[in-house]
DNA sequence: GTAATACTTGGAGTTAACTCAAAGTCAAGA
DNA sequence: TCTTGACTTTGAGTTAACTCCAAGTATTAC
């Protein structure tokens, strides 16, 4: 696949696809012999991954450190569980952030949903 | 209580506090007769409302938007619901994409801890 | 009253994560 | 072969959300 078909496929644009294997958020990408992009299978592995990291919130820099402890082989599967298992726990303090933020939105909701209700409101 | 004071006890800095006033995040805070804030009971509420959301990733547009509403009265509670209705429904949205992200995470934990326990990858 | 400290503003600087532009190279069709 | 359009790189520009700085004013301690 070229990098046009990717971006259409994960909807995201040739630019920051070039742009993630430029600052080693994925692995270098296959070419051909003139030095243009292939994508096989494991680099569209890698740009899904790395797509889902960061829709996530997860940060460039980090996926960066895994992607390059991936490439320095087996005996940092420690250290890339221990990113790994760091991430988690960063992503589930996020998620209860979210959802005390969503109870608060709704709270505030039901409040404006009753005043338009009852044409008048009655504020805390 | 001053800027100092509201700043520590959100764990926030003094020039965030500022900076959200003055792009209308929230709303003027009082200010003492020689023009030095003096946070009271209702603009501590809005600085505890705009961090909140701001932790949830909710954009500071999207707040200033809603604080602009605020101000133009009662006739915009219609527009209020409605703006707090999208950011629930981005938030629910942003809460999917989060699990996702996480299922894929404790599936690659799992991968190495088996990794690490049996001494090999055996690898998808 | 004066020194020290905390506050004020306006505006410039920083960071993360793209996003765009320019100038050149590659590949497929007439 | 020539043209057209997609591809390449390097490097600069943009956006959001702060973050810092300088110069000046207010408050508090002595």
């Amino acid at each position: 696949m070229t990098v046009k078909e990717v971006s259409e496929k994960y909807k995201i644009t040739q630019d920051t696809l070039r742009y993630y294997e430029r600052v080693g958020m994925i692995p270098e990408v296959t070419r051909t012999s003139g030095g243009i992009r292939s994508y096989q299978q494991k680099d569209l592995d890698w740009v899904e991954l790395a797509i889902c990291m960061r829709s996530a919130g997860l940060p460039v820099e980090v996926m960066i450190q895994y992607v390059q402890l991936c490439k320095e082989g087996e005996s940092t599967i420690p250290a890339r569980l221990e990113l790994l298992q760091k991430q988690r726990e960063a992503l589930h303090m996020q998620r209860e952030q979210l959802d005390t933020t969503l109870d608060r939105l709704n709270y505030k909701i039901k409040k404006y949903e009753k005043a338009i209700d009852t044409g008048k409101l009655n504020w805390d």
